[in-house]
DNA sequence: CGTTAAATTGAGGTCGTTCAAACTCAGTGG
DNA sequence: CCACTGAGTTTGAACGACCTCAATTTAACG
């Protein structure tokens, strides 16, 4: 599934997303190695799949640019959209050591991925210690962090989680401003925050009607976080 | 937090749990290294906490009988439940190479376990390709399957899936019956699942008129597997 | 500019919550 | 052995939040 399209490879020591990707922490020769199994660049256009659920597991990635959907087809045959990745995430944890993927990801915009062969990868863990702690530093984060969503059904606080999970994600990449920008639907979000679309456009206008954000289209510019955070509160993460 | 009243371990070679455990696939030498660095087995009692939220990570354990809450206190002072833990469960994964533990554990009946040194066990996965993949495998599962709760705001469902979930765990570790023993109070499930204990309550006696499920205190026997499995359909995880 | 998907808004109905009260049951002490 | 206690469970009634359905407006994109 990954494009023929290969770019020139940013090597892992000059990516401005080293501190959020598996390569954190490595020096030298250890992450030499890395960046020599890493299959960089590709890019994925707006709309087209980098893996689908029950293909089998060659690759996981890391994202470099631009945002990707996680769903899944249930029994019923409905989309269930799981996740949201930006720049810096890593994609496909989950099904690391699966045979198959267990979910479908696809780009929600042109999208620049390196391609992180398994089995390679793998070997690497075995040889280095530094490489594997931070590994299972990542995969610990992902089990504490990736369902963000509130079990209670208060839709206000789904909505606001949301925005404050983008907006911290996308702090910890660039310099903090107030801007998020979310290429996906509503009814993308919707779906993530299990809400009727109807219900997240009325919550996100209400919210811009507090002057909590203001709303231009797909650009979100957040002007009360504190506000946000509070109604966010008593998530079902604990505290980062 | 480790009750110093240590039992006669029984050697992992032997353990009826081995099949969910880490100690899964090991074999000789490689088996023994494993059961020689794991402290068992601790009773821990009814209400007794085996580590809490903010204390170090030394060990994380190995659920051999009873059952264990998971919960944290939020921003503000609340208690949310966010997992229940049966024997063959791991309890402790994802804070596995953090510096304290993000989530408190306790007893909800007198319960069994194995303790398994962090730094040592760490040391092994570096050693041991089979182990290391176990342990990854084990880590894939939790973030698959750990978050059963549908996102839908859905009540029955949710009590549905929630009792679909423990069912499918128990049936993984003992013959098939279609019995189930809840130690958890109500209010326990209802903070879990994110709805009122009334509701909770309510839908349980709804399933019993329905003839889904039949209902003695604490202990519940399901009577229509396949209606509850279809209620509890389109949940947030991938088919399992 | 035309077409289509997405976003927005309104109204009504449903489901889960909230609040209040009664009941059950295990544990305790008289 | 029985009354007392308190946590947990059960039941009812009213309210309110979110959903559903329908219609309209806006944005996206060739």
């Amino acid at each position: 599934m990954v494009k023929d399209r290969k770019l020139v490879g940013v090597h892992c020591k000059f990516c401005i997303y080293s501190h959020l990707c598996i390569s954190r922490n490595l020096v030298g020769e250890e992450l030499e190695k890395l960046n020599n199994i890493i299959n960089k660049m590709f890019i994925i256009e707006n709309g087209s799949h980098i893996y689908r659920q029950n293909q089998s597991v060659k690759y996981i990635y890391a994202l470099y640019s631009g945002c990707c959907k996680e769903y899944f087809i249930d029994k019923n045959g409905n989309e269930i959209v799981n996740n949201f990745y930006f720049p810096g995430d890593i994609i496909g944890l989950e099904s690391f050591l699966s045979k198959k993927f267990n979910y479908s990801v696809l780009a929600l915009k042109s999208t620049q991925l390196c391609a992180i062969p398994r089995d390679d990868f793998f070997k690497l863990l075995n040889e280095n210690e530094n490489l594997l702690r931070r590994f299972i530093k990542v995969t610990n984060k992902k089990i504490k962090y990736d369902h963000f969503i509130p079990v209670t059904t208060n839709a206000k606080r789904r909505v606001a989680a949301f925005l404050i999970n983008i907006f911290t994600r996308i702090q910890k990449r660039k310099e903090t401003n107030n801007h998020i920008h979310l290429p996906m639907s509503q009814f993308d979000i919707s779906n993530l925050l299990g809400l009727a679309h109807e219900t997240v456009n009325r919550i996100l206008h209400l919210f811009q009607k507090e002057n909590l954000i203001r709303i231009l289209n797909k650009d979100i510019y957040i002007t009360n976080i504190e506000s946000l955070k509070n109604i966010a509160d008593s998530s079902n993460s604990p505290v980062i």
